[in-house]
DNA sequence: ATCCTGACTG
DNA sequence: CAGTCAGGAT
């Protein structure tokens, strides 16, 4: 329908691609086809994830799950410790269930739609496995590419609801002569482009190949695009968590529920968590067991859609019997700790003061019960026994 | 609407 | 150094 204005626009584009291009350990070389293991594997991991993150992750994931018959036999913990860290643990549980599929299967489709349909895989990843690994005529749109798109036609509706208008302009662009002849490379281009010089905030417009095409260049607003609609502010949670030892020097774990946040993963026991913070006799009648606990300190963590706050309590006992498994204390590498629990090791094991210091705001339930109870002058432990729920 | 983390920024 | 941002699937 639409003429193309620009007949050069993707040919400059693949133009700079050839001299600026990333090497990317999952990327074939120049001229080579991709494995579709290893470019769904970073696709994956990519989502809502930077390259510099991903790729000592994905170096780790790929030697010790080489191919997809690994992947597919290992067991779901193992695929969930590797990926601890990386975030959005949903991802690591579509992955092993998207692998187990495609092994039963005997390899990856080709189609979008067709991938579209298996375990953590949408639009955006359909596309771009097709056109990367199997050569489609089609462009994946990324956080990258809607930038890129958005300066190039200058569209300054805000975003979501520009979407359906990006990627029509990427379609009408999938199908131009350039990009039938080199899909993997378009894709790839866009990606590098977004990422080196069409940039969030100073876009490197001296360098890019689309100077003098660029509306939103032409224009000044560049920097400007592509517009956000303004996201809601997140509500404040809270929980307290213990760390228990025993004699050993193993501490006290258990694994949350399948499903929701954090699902599957590691964590120490905990409180539930909810919009007022927890007094310290609320929060201990939640302790795993008896013991002198003792306050460890806090962590914060910012989710997607709510801000946690963890107040901690640390305790020693001579044998562990509660729910849950022992891990010994210098072995939680090993674990499924996503990063708010690493913090809360962290903070326990490296034995910093608990916050707040000398003229700080918030007292901690630990230390307002501390002294409330009186058990003796200063730092002395809180003597609890849960009530038995 | 839910789901996480590291980089960036002021 | 705390707050904000970037980044797709379900």
């Amino acid at each position: 329908m639409t003429r193309t204005l620009q007949p050069a626009l993707l040919d400059g584009l693949l133009a700079w691609y050839d001299r600026h291009r990333r090497r990317l350990p999952w990327r074939a070389l120049p001229g080579e086809v991709a494995d579709p293991y290893r470019v769904w594997l970073s696709e994956i991991m990519l989502q809502q994830t930077t390259v510099a993150v991903v790729t000592p992750y994905y170096e780790r994931f790929l030697a010790r799950f080489p191919d997809l018959q690994a992947l597919a036999a290992a067991p779901e913990t193992a695929v969930l410790a590797a990926w601890a860290g990386l975030g959005y643990y949903a991802r690591a549980r579509n992955l092993h269930a998207c692998a187990q599929a495609v092994a039963e299967a005997g390899g990856f489709p080709a189609e979008p739609a067709a991938l579209r349909s298996l375990p953590g895989i949408g639009a955006y990843t359909a596309k771009a496995i097709a056109a990367i690994a199997f050569g489609a005529n089609v462009i994946p749109v990324d956080g990258n590419v809607e930038r890129v798109l958005a300066r190039l036609f200058a569209i300054t509706e805000t975003l979501p609801a520009a979407k359906p208008r990006i990627a029509a302009h990427a379609e009408a662009l999938a199908v131009e002569p350039a990009a039938r002849g080199r899909p993997a490379d378009t894709a790839q281009a866009l990606f590098d482009l977004g990422a080196t010089v069409c940039t969030p905030a100073r876009p490197a417009c001296g360098i890019c190949p689309f100077l003098g095409s660029c509306a939103a260049q032409r224009q000044g607003i560049e920097a400007t695009l592509p517009r956000l609609a303004k996201k809601p502010d997140r509500p404040q949670r809270w929980g307290a968590h213990f760390w228990l030892t025993d004699a050993a020097g193993r501490v006290l774990l258990r694994r949350r529920p399948r499903e929701g946040l954090l699902g599957g993963m590691t964590e120490l026991p905990g409180t539930p968590w909810r919009p007022e913070r927890w007094s310290a006799a609320e929060a201990l009648a939640h302790a795993p067991a008896p013991a002198q606990w003792r306050p460890a300190g806090q962590v914060r963590h910012g989710f997607t859609h709510f801000t946690l706050t963890l107040d901690l309590f640390a305790a020693e006992v001579e044998r562990i019997a509660g729910d849950g498994f022992l891990c010994e204390a210098g072995r939680l590498d090993g674990e499924a700790l996503p990063s708010l629990m690493r913090k809360c090791v962290g903070m326990v094991t490296r034995k910093k003061p608990p916050r707040p210091g000398p003229g700080g705001r918030a007292e901690s339930p630990a230390e307002r019960a501390n002294s409330h109870q009186g058990t003796g002058p200063g730092k002395s432990p809180l003597s609890v026994f849960p009530e038995p729920n």
